[in-house]
DNA sequence: AATCAGTGATACTTTATCGTATCATTCGAG
DNA sequence: CTCGAATGATACGATAAAGTATCACTGATT
């Protein structure tokens, strides 16, 4: 069963790096009721593990990301549906903020730099349907909806609110913020 | 010169961890330009010169925070004021939230949660003056205002907005989201 | 029953980093 | 000028974790 144990692994190591980035091999190998040696049997090392996890968190949020996009009509309709399904599969990618080793991985930053990437597009375009306002920087849009995200996979995680209730209230931040003041007073600083 | 060395290590300490949280001692050393005994010198181990600088980084919140209270007239104006003054001191707590050793250390675990639960409070009180949403969990006001100002010193690091516009957006997003809409959708979860 | 791939356990080597000890140097105070 | 505190450089020992090697076991497949 060698694909069940590797999987386990993997699993295992996604939910010991999320709370402990440091997390030695032996840690991640108790996690997953496996032997050391294992680990190194399925893992060239633990730089390759952490890369083989690091890329299959990025894919899957591609996948949630993509999958979402194409249900939509609008722009805006697909950043909400973006956001919703990030969440949803934030459980897997918790870790990658977390893990100082991957920030020198080119090929992982190059795909987290994608993803962002898309999401400024998506906000653009939703920017031009008249949804986000014109005012609003771009790099705020992104690293505010970002750190909202964020916020939510944490909340989760912490058993805070509920799933479901998270993606609704991310958006609904992202919509209408936390204020019942419906008129804003921001002043654009040019 | 014991006390402007010890000032450059922990500056540079500080530096030095917002990028690599496991960066080691030498090159803390080198970023503060100081031999690396020398900053065995000032700290008895690596972990005892990390509570040092979390503590200074916690009381500076504290500073700051109590500062921006103290000159507001109501909770929802002292929320603002606080929110603006973190972000504004970001810069010298940014390698607290990715230092997984400091997650085992009581002393700054609690006081974290000491500054996480006062936010709770000002949330509550400004809930009760009638602008924050009655229908948002505290948890949920609490966890995103964390996660918008966390994005705030991040962007301000990436050079992607200035300080000064960076504190107005943050509680500019918190007031009324990024939307041009004014009328919200959120359905309450029981 | 025989075989064999996958595994657990364990011991070993290697490496990185911490932390200590030591000595020569520098720089400012007296 | 002299002295002493602070420093830089270097070497050393200790430890923890990575990675390798080996052996015995188990549980399927044939």
């Amino acid at each position: 069963m060698a694909l069940a144990t590797q999987e386990r692994i993997l699993e295992a190591a996604g939910r010991v790096l999320s709370v402990s980035p440091n997390a030695t091999i032996d840690q991640i190998a108790a996690e997953a009721r496996v032997g050391r040696a294992t680990v190194f049997r399925h893992f060239e090392s633990r730089a390759g593990l952490l890369r083989v996890l690091a890329r299959r968190a990025l894919a899957e949020t591609d996948r949630v990301t993509q999958q979402a996009a194409a249900q939509a009509s609008t722009a805006t309709d697909a950043l909400r549906l973006v956001t919703r399904a990030v969440v949803g599969a934030g459980g897997s990618f918790g870790f990658l903020a977390t893990a100082a080793e991957l920030h020198d991985e080119p090929e992982i930053v190059k795909a987290y730099e994608r993803q962002m990437s898309g999401l400024a597009n998506l906000i653009r375009a939703s920017m031009q349907e008249g949804f986000i306002r014109p005012d609003v920087p771009i790099a705020w849009a992104v690293a505010s909806i970002d750190g909202l995200i964020w916020a939510a996979c944490q909340a989760v995680g912490n058993g805070e609110v509920g799933l479901v209730q998270a993606q609704d209230l991310v958006w609904d931040t992202i919509t209408s913020g936390l204020s019942t003041n419906t008129r804003r007073t921001y002043h654009h600083v040019k």
